[in-house]
DNA sequence: AAATATACCTGACTTAAGTCAGGTATCATG
DNA sequence: CATGATACCTGACTTAAGTCAGGTATATTT
């Protein structure tokens, strides 16, 4: 009942007969599962063989003729890969994308028929994004991005959402010193967000002026994502970063009300230091030391 | 990205992909999935083969070949019905039952294994039943019970911390008046538990004194299964309840801090009256006749 | 008591998925 | 340019699941 165990088998059982059922949708369109999930993932950009074959585990045989099937329906062409004649790639036709697009339009008004009957959308939506990023956590990747991308905009706008609803006098970046883009690009510094399966579950910039002391900036991570371990793989990008920048000094500002990042901060080998800055919102300074 | 139907549909893919291994992890008992599905209903007290039958989705054919195969391998017993003999039952062995043991050992390590690595496993727990209670909204059952059972006390404990989380002044139970379990059960009263998949999303109680007034008293739902109607589902089983006991006068007290439960009984056709007790933590009062 | 329905069983079949051993064309390398 | 590796293909096979048409024993109805 209140067992923990018992809470996550419970959410297995609700799982597999509900989302198996959505897998099994596929079906109903005359057409078997296995060449399904081959025109979907094609369909979704993968265009490879081997890396088809891969992505769904298949067998180089069993993709063979899945593609065969596939060709003769009219859905499906494959060309041999302009530098590697051995190897394939597979493009949807035109009838190919319309039947992507319907298996697309079944699986979409799932998912909205899935939300809609909820009378609290939100929160549902974000226990979703919290169990997916768990679940998920091994897929976890951090890229480093341009500060200007979409997903780097994207992880920014929740941290300064969030910051306003942490601060007590809440906050406004136009009163912060907001780091330039290029301070946080190569070579000066750098950008990362942490990505699961296409989603940003967080940020953080490494600001550099091209000397050997270096800042640490908008390190952030989606609540979804809390006790994952992406901020502290976030903080190492950085560093890494850093190191490769010959950037010897990290520096960094925080506010004691964000106390997650401030026990981050500890823990990883930073000492706090006195004031550096004016900026309103920080009160507490860190340093480490890179060797 | 920030499209809803995106996040769900993520949701799906990430679950499939890992809640999926877990039932192929079946495997590696040397049984096939059937098989194992079986024995596992079998052991979670499923004994009828008709019910096993229609719980699994099985053909009559196909789960007679189960139940012979577990047989052969001595996992399992079949006797015909006492009542009926044209019924069979199927009970587990002893070493049915250690193999049943077995996968259940299985189940909850992985679970285990699940939460473990997660170092939030309040908020993710949580997020799970969220999704679970939404995902088999359409099996939450009303039950009446006994309001001293488990899974009443329960749902007692979880209100009873709720609004000491709510209320700024704190919550004391023993300030305020505590109605005895016997009047909340037949002939005077009844009590409503809402379970999903054997967790218990929330409660009502009818308090009856014999007369034809009655109060509802103890209305709640977890915060995982709000927005699901579980709350009007509740109270409909109230109200139809006092029908029986030839109630025609329902009241009830509550804190304007509860907003939903306000909502929603303006919404069922309840009206605001004065003040009918001395009870310190209640400051709004309501009525509804049932003809 | 006869007719009909029900619950489960058996055997023969189909389907979808998956495995495996070659086979062919192409590429990389000494 | 010969050799071996690589990428994909084909055909033959296996496995697990599922379907379907009877069949037997028991229960229910008339």
């Amino acid at each position: 009942m209140l067992d923990p165990i018992a809470r996550v088998r419970r959410f297995n059982r609700a799982v597999t007969s509900e989302v198996g059922a959505l897998d099994t949708s596929f079906l109903g369109r005359g057409r078997t599962l296995g060449v399904a999930r081959v025109l979907n993932a094609i369909g979704h950009g993968r265009s490879d063989v081997a890396d088809l074959r891969d992505y769904l585990a298949l067998d180089s045989g069993l993709m063979s003729r899945f593609l065969r099937s596939l060709e003769e329906e009219g859905l499906v062409t494959t060309k041999p890969h302009p530098d590697d004649a051995r190897r394939r790639i597979a493009r949807l036709t035109a009838a190919g994308r319309r039947e992507f697009e319907a298996y697309e339009t079944l699986s979409n008004r799932q998912a909205q028929a899935m939300i809609a009957r909820h009378s609290q959308p939100h929160a549902l939506l974000a226990a979703m994004d919290m169990v997916a990023a768990a679940l998920g956590r091994d897929r976890i990747r951090i890229d480093e991005v341009d500060p200007r991308d979409e997903q780097a905009r994207y992880c920014l706008k929740e941290y300064y959402a969030e910051l306003s609803r942490r601060f007590a006098r809440g906050y406004d970046v136009a009163l912060s010193r907001d780091p330039d883009a290029v301070d946080m690009m190569a070579p000066r510094g750098a950008f990362f967000v942490a990505l699961s399966d296409g989603l940003p579950l967080g940020c953080v910039g490494l600001k550099g002026s091209g000397g050997a002391v270096a800042e640490i900036k908008r390190l952030w991570v989606a609540p979804a994502a809390r006790g994952l371990g992406v901020g502290r793989r976030l903080m190492d990008a950085a560093e890494q970063a850093a190191r490769k920048l010959s950037i010897t000094t990290l520096r960094l500002d925080t506010n004691s009300a964000l106390g997650e990042a401030q026990q981050l901060y500890r823990k990883t080998g930073w000492t706090e230091i006195e004031r550096f800055n004016d900026d309103p919102y920080p009160d507490l300074f860190f340093e480490k030391q890179l060797r």
